[in-house]
DNA sequence: AGAATAGTCAAATCGCCGTTTGATTAAATC
DNA sequence: GATTTAATCAAACGGCGATTTGACTATTCT
């Protein structure tokens, strides 16, 4: 691919050219291909997050990451390619970030503060199931090892007596999951429901607490349902 | 979906008067503009609400429709335009539908099954979220003051000790309907957490009963804290 | 230093897809 | 049955945007 790379046969030397030779300290190289290729991906998450894939354009992405956008090409082979990159990191950014022995609670209130981060990914889960054709590539297949530990680790509360066994933990974290990227997702609603012009810090904050509020209210043993009545 | 299959404007004519020419009975023209129309609508939702806006291709929609593509430019001027009808028509539509005064739960079940019906609007709300550009334009005025009634009628529940104080009502409604909405937008993490291969029938039911039971559980009155304590 | 290569770029290409054009056929009117 | 107009279509157009091409420049290695 990249690897025809020839000698330049000639050109006008621009003569004068003073640059002192400093050992590259690995920081402060000026090129530096784990870097920029670094600062692509932030601009992709970014404006694939905000625009999805279909409407993303790689010339936003590259002049975002302050290159040419010829180099996205050269580092990812094709827009999709950058997307899938973005999927890959992002699944190994969460699965060691997420701590799943926090309480149920504070964890969705951290989901919330998250999903709404445009450089987090509420939106491009969603984009993800939108776009959702079916078809399970081996990266879905992934994340949903995750998903079925997610469920594992409710189902061990369950039996602890934390929730009520009505419940189905996999429902559960699906209701969790898409209550707590409603602000990002739905952003339209969130406006006209709380009479604000924008989704404000304070918004989020408020949200976070509120369905955190609403996970905790579950009943936690049986139904307070007297044993010998009715129904 | 019979949101868009309302024609026939044209009312009663006189029984028993009949044209030397047979007056073509207005469900057996050949040639009817407004059945037209509303095929066309009916196959761009389909597809709208699968693939959202730029990955639809109006080739689809006319073929689904089973016209030419050129009718679409004729009828409605442009995809756009098109998609803008939807949006108006289905206002309309669940405007005068879904009744306000069921049990917010059942309203949530009839919620949860109408947005997986890939005719119905659950994808599309998701769809308008993610595309949403912060600009309100009118037509999403319209559908606040919907949603601004929502919240008073929970409000109304609020007062009347249905549902605890702590509650914002605006925050259960976004929640309800995320939600509710969870298994059209995130069908991969659906098809993961239930370890089906597709979001059935019946895996819609079970989740509309889940929902419905969170929802039902949230607590009516006044916390379980003891009453006589400080503040 | 000089060869080799990693990093960067501007500009041309090319396919896809929405839209326009201009004609045609069927229905309604007289 | 002739005229008008509503409805339908096939084919050409044109723009947008991802990708390719082909070079040029800085860095690193020996």
């Amino acid at each position: 691919m990249a690897m025809a790379t020839q000698h330049t046969p000639q050109g006008q030397e621009p003569a004068g050219r003073q640059r002192t030779r400093r050992s590259p300290a690995p920081h402060e190289r000026q090129r530096d291909a784990e870097r920029t290729k670094a600062r692509i991906l932030d601009a992709a998450v970014e404006v694939f997050s905000a625009k999805g894939f279909d409407r993303a354009r790689v010339t936003d992405i590259a002049e975002r990451a302050g290159v040419n956008q010829q180099l996205i090409s050269y580092y990812f082979n094709s827009k999709r390619g950058l997307y899938r990159e973005i999927g890959r990191r992002w699944r190994a950014y969460e699965a060691e970030t997420i701590p799943d022995d926090l309480d149920f609670a504070e964890q969705i209130k951290h989901g919330v503060r998250a999903s709404v981060d445009p450089r987090l990914g509420g939106r491009l889960l969603a984009w993800d199931g939108l776009y959702d054709t079916g078809e399970d590539d081996e990266e879905t297949q992934e994340r949903n090892a995750q998903l079925q530990h997610e469920v594992q680790v409710l189902r061990e509360r369950q039996r602890a007596g934390e929730i009520d066994d009505r419940f189905d933990p996999a429902a559960l974290i699906l209701i969790g999951l898409s209550a707590g990227n409603a602000l990002a997702v739905y952003p339209h609603l969130a406006r006209g429901l709380f009479g604000t012009d924008t989704v404000s810090p304070e918004l989020v904050e408020h949200y976070a607490e509120q369905l955190a509020q609403v996970i905790s209210s579950l009943p936690a043993a049986a139904p307070p349902s007297v044993p010998g009545s009715h129904k």
